[in-house]
DNA sequence: TTTTTATCTGACCGTCGGTCATTAAATGAC
DNA sequence: GTCATTTAATGACCGACGGTCAGATAAAAA
């Protein structure tokens, strides 16, 4: 076959991929994953059921598919966050109210990241979006540990024994308050929990980053 | 009905239900819930299908009730725990470490509190248990409310405007941090990762306590 | 023993993820 | 334009599973 034959076909499928894509966030996003049948994305793609297996491998794969889209365009402004200048601290703060922002704008996507990381048993995924969903992870955390690693060279943090532990309280506190907020109390003052919730374990935590940390024992 | 009858029948009744929650628990724990039927639970409770309904509405509201029992004997620790005498600090420290090794030794358990937070859908439960369900998490935290309460009024902690803020921050690093762990790095450093990601994040978190934060606006 | 009540059963239903034989469309050699 | 070949799309079908219910069985009462 003509080698611009093989490229549109490629282009094509991309755009089928998408289009499959948009349709099946719309409704993961509005009715959670079990709720969504692939039926019900098919048609609003407007294909068959079976056209969507021949560009995805499962149900799964296409809400990991969702899920990495999305992470990766948070990536992409907290790379813009990192271009300003700003105090750690100030900047741990910023990440923070993104990151919250981030995912009160679509709360199930929230959903769908917690679950893809507490799965235990695999996922029906290609080895290839369980690399990429892993990779755009750990960039997210990346970032963290980046604005710590400015906080100690200014000396605005004190030097603590493990970077990475530091980093991984950061992001477990953020996602953990999260998590409890989703689930408890009224649904009308949930967004204002959070935030503010988020704000004041960040402040705590920060504090701690400022001095050396003791040992307990 | 002579009530000797009634009272036998009612007992019996809550043997066969704790009979199908053994057999369910069990399934659960070592398969994950999708992966777990109905059916299997029925054939290693040695009852029919049909019978488990009599006793629980749907397969959630059996996950929900194993949930439950385990959270109750966690929290019945947590009573033991608040028993004994020791600065607020290493109560801290040992109430995070006692959640530690609940959930490290079912997996699998951590993974249904997460899931049943995150549920943006109502389950299909009945009132009572979510009620109760509720009600046990919230007695989980309360033991860390508790501690704060002491380490305050020995002055060990700093006065912080928000007590409820602070226990939450508690609750969200511990849950946040497992979170992290039970999907990054490999199988064999897990435990150890998760223990000692907390202690350090526990850490951090105490000597942000022992100071007042400040406002960082 | 007979009637009534409580308990249990498993065949059956509807739904849904996933498959595959068949059909339709596109391509390019002639 | 014709037609063989390759590529893409379809939807009937399958198996699995959660959940239901009419009828069987067992226990209690009469």
């Amino acid at each position: 076959m003509a080698a611009r034959v093989e490229q549109r076909r490629k282009k094509e499928k991309e755009q089928r991929k998408r289009v499959i894509l948009r349709a099946a966030r719309r409704q993961f996003l509005e009715r959670g994953f079990k709720k969504v049948t692939m039926e019900g994305i098919a048609r609003e793609a407007r294909f068959s059921k079976g056209t969507i297996y021949l560009y995805f491998k499962s149900k799964e794969e296409i809400y990991a598919h969702v899920l990495l889209t999305d992470i990766e365009k948070f990536n992409e402004k907290m790379r813009e966050l990192r271009e300003t200048e700003a105090p750690a601290a100030e900047m741990l703060a910023r990440f923070a109210e993104a990151y919250v922002d981030f995912f009160l704008s679509d709360r199930e996507l929230f959903r769908i990241l917690m679950n893809f990381m507490l799965q235990t048993v695999p996922f029906n995924f290609s080895e290839e979006i369980k690399h990429d969903l892993i990779a755009a992870t750990n960039q997210t955390i990346k970032v963290i540990e980046e604005i710590f690693k400015q906080g100690l060279s200014s000396g605005e943090f004190a030097c603590t024994n493990d970077l990475k532990k530091s980093r991984n309280a950061v992001w477990g506190l953020l996602n953990g308050i999260i998590s409890l907020h989703v689930f408890t109390g009224k649904e009308s003052t949930r967004e204002e929990r959070i935030r503010s919730n988020v704000r004041e374990g960040m402040k705590i935590l920060i504090e701690g980053f400022r001095r050396k940390t003791v040992s307990d024992g």
